[in-house]
DNA sequence: GCGATCAGGT
DNA sequence: CACACCTGATCGC
């Protein structure tokens, strides 16, 4: 839940995400998507008598989130001014004072967020620096590297400061199984399921909010069949999402919802009521996207949990995860950080702390919204290059992690990623933040390697920081001796405990009544099992997990989809996605781009990118006229102080001679940029120098 | 009657 | 187990 209180330090003018108090005379509003806890006071009348008043006050956000909003008739008053923004376009925003007319300008670009339908982040360039306001997101390690758009010159922009999502930035997130997995995990229970007779039905346990769509139109593409929900208008105008859908009953997979749903399920009544189809009862299980619950276990990640006779918990997150996170953050390396989550149960000096290291260090540019000033860098020996090497040592910061990221470019798979359609934006958006990130690597067996390395730092922690974060941002200071130690023997497990297939018990562990689950198998450590549906062709991987007060009689099992095959990807991809990048960054330039951004030219200049400008407020009415971006043509360039480099910053083209790491390499590479190493440092180098 | 807040639920 | 809601009770306007 945001916490955040919708201002930003170097842009104060202007609210996101909240819409209450001090946020009623803002001179722009922006909404990074459409969930209740980001649009705080965003139809209370305060606001609503304010829009009334002004001429000029306008409300900022993706297309997809703009007609998500409308479709919700309490949000039909703010119709006239909504001002769409097309996803990675910079545009320049007016703000404007309407008392005494003073203006300043912001250009900002909305970024991919992955969290759900229209969810962007926001990147706002002006005089007071550029920041980050990243609401919430989920994106799998490696993609920040993929946004043009956080890039200028072959490398990442000097960010001031990230207005962070840190829903699960706390280490017993560390790892959650990538979307493309927990997509096949389902895709995988539920294929067992519904392909025994028309009876066997599905039901999805989802909550009321947006963001499971790429499970439903994946699910639905996968077998063919739509699924069941209780509303789908909001998606009129969104074809890839709403062609998935129905309101017809009779389908083998629902989402429907019901107040009374628990109950209904246990009578074995589906959410919409029905208990048969041609006076033939159903047979259905539940499939519960969980993601929390996931974080509680203490055993190591899987992807599907029994968690009853014909119920199940599906690992499912809208969240990055704490080293998605932490990949995020040591890419783009910011000089402060914001926490716009504090979860209950922890503090914001705890959030601080554990943000602290990922912070830029170094002299500040702007010691206005530094509070800590400059930090001296006393390195603790024993902290040597191992984790967060980069992020400590070098006094002109040099995070030679940022090659990892590119180094991903390298890989075969990621040029299948992502193919958004250039038009209906709608779809590019609801769909296009399902990207395969391409790893292969069962998430354990990347780890394998750490569990030494990490063994010891357990729990220590806590040097005395100095906790005078103003605003609650962290700027990095200290060698803070990381919060972040996972319990890497927790979370995975040696490779081969984990993949061997051959030694399962055949116990069958079948339950009784009328509902047929899938078969299980317990293996003879009886801390993992193996499962294998009658249709399934692909066995998948189950381990036990401690029925921490989960139905007692019932097995407690585990799924993890253990290979995907290429083609699960490529389902996944189906839909249109936008290619996510166009073409690589020549390694001559990544070697330039790989020092984290020092504050030598601010990114102020908006080089020769093209920067759309909206009509200076108080237009309303072209702004309505249905043109989302009025300014369309006028597409100027900010950059009058453009420099050579410009233009063709995202148009390098791509470079053939760049070769592709095969074989043992490749796999070496996949572990260790799994896993966010450096290791792969000194391969790039011997790999991407010598091009 | 509405909104804000809180308790309780999934 | 606060992911993002929903319902219902209470209080103030």
């Amino acid at each position: 839940m945001s916490s955040f209180k919708g201002q930003m330090a170097e842009y104060p003018t202007i609210s996101i995400d909240r819409f209450d108090r001090e946020n009623l005379k803002a001179r722009a509003y922006f909404l990074s998507h459409c969930h209740k806890d980001h649009m705080k006071g965003l139809r209370a009348p305060t606001l609503k008598r304010r829009l009334e008043c002004s001429l000029k006050v306008c409300l900022y956000c993706s297309p997809v989130t703009k007609e998500l909003l409308l479709t919700n008739p309490k949000y039909r008053f703010w119709e006239k001014r909504i001002v769409s923004i097309e996803i990675e376009t910079p545009t320049q925003i007016p703000l404007v004072d309407e008392a005494s007319g003073e203006k300043e300008e912001v250009v900002v670009t909305l970024l991919p967020a992955g969290h759900c339908p229209g969810s962007v982040m926001f990147l706002f360039q002006g005089n007071n620096g550029t920041v980050l306001y990243t609401g919430d997101f989920r994106l799998a390690k490696g993609e920040a590297a993929r946004i043009e758009l956080l890039h200028s010159g072959g490398r990442v922009k000097d960010i001031q400061s990230v207005y962070l999502d840190t829903t699960f930035c706390d280490p017993k997130f560390y790892q959650i199984p990538s979307r493309e997995e927990c997509l096949s995990g389902i895709v995988e229970l539920v294929r067992g399921w519904i392909t025994r007779s028309p009876h066997h039905v599905v039901w999805l346990n989802c909550k009321a909010a947006y963001g499971y769509e790429y499970l439903f139109t994946n699910l639905s593409e996968e077998f063919g069949v739509q699924i069941h929900v209780n509303k789908l208008d909001m998606f009129r105008n969104m074809p890839d999402i709403l062609h998935h859908l129905t309101t017809d009953r009779s389908t083998q997979i629902h989402a429907c919802r019901h107040p009374k749903a628990e109950e209904y399920f246990h009578w074995n009544k589906l959410p919409c009521g029905i208990i048969s189809k041609n006076k033939i009862p159903l047979h259905t299980i539940s499939i519960k996207p969980s993601t929390m619950w996931f974080g509680e276990r203490t055993r190591r990640t899987n992807v599907i949990v029994r968690t009853g006779e014909s119920s199940y918990r599906a690992c499912f997150s809208f969240h990055s995860s704490y080293s998605e996170i932490k990949d995020f953050l040591s890419y783009i390396c910011p000089v402060n950080i914001y926490p716009n989550v504090i979860p209950i149960g922890t503090t914001m000096d705890k959030v601080a702390e554990i943000l602290k290291p990922l912070c830029r260090s170094s002299q500040s540019t702007e010691p206005k919204y530094k509070p800590l000033g400059k930090l001296k860098r006393a390195r603790k020996t024993h902290l040597d290059s191992e984790e967060e090497d980069d992020l400590f040592d070098d006094p002109v910061p040099l995070p030679r992690r940022h090659k990892a990221p590119y180094q991903l470019t390298l890989h075969p798979e990621v040029f299948v990623m992502t193919a958004a359609q250039p038009q209906p934006e709608q779809q590019r958006q609801s769909t296009g933040y399902l990207k395969a990130e391409g790893m292969r690597t069962s998430p354990w067996a990347n780890f394998v390697d750490c569990e030494e390395s990490n063994s010891e730092s357990e729990e220590e922690l806590q040097t005395p920081a100095s906790s005078q974060e103003d605003l609650g941002a962290v700027t990095h200071q200290q060698p803070k001796a990381d919060v972040e130690v996972p319990q890497w023997e927790v979370f995975f497990q040696r490779n081969d405990e984990i993949t061997d297939e051959g030694l399962e018990n055949p116990s069958s562990s079948t339950e009784a009544g009328g509902s047929q689950s899938p078969k299980l198998f317990s293996d003879s450590d009886g801390e993992s099992t193996h499962i294998s549906s009658q249709n399934s062709s692909q066995s998948t991987h189950i381990s036990e997990q401690g029925s921490q007060g989960w139905d007692s009689q019932s097995d407690t099992v585990l799924l993890s989809s253990q290979e995907r095959k290429s083609g699960d990807i490529t389902s996944l991809n189906k839909g249109s996605y936008r290619p996510r990048i166009k073409e690589h960054i020549p390694a001559s330039q990544m070697e330039q781009s790989v020092p984290c951004p020092k504050e030598t030219h601010s990114d102020l200049k908006h080089r020769n990118q093209d920067v759309k400008i909206v009509p200076s407020a108080g237009e309303p009415t072209a702004l309505s006229s249905g043109i989302h971006i009025p300014q369309e043509k006028s597409s100027l360039n900010l950059s009058t102080t453009a420099d050579s480099q410009s233009s063709s910053d995202f148009e390098i083209p791509s470079t053939p001679e760049a070769e592709l790491p095969k074989g043992e390499h490749l796999q070496y590479l996949y572990e260790k940029l799994a896993t966010g190493e450096n290791i792969v440092i000194e391969k790039r180098k011997s790999s991407l120098l010598d091009t």
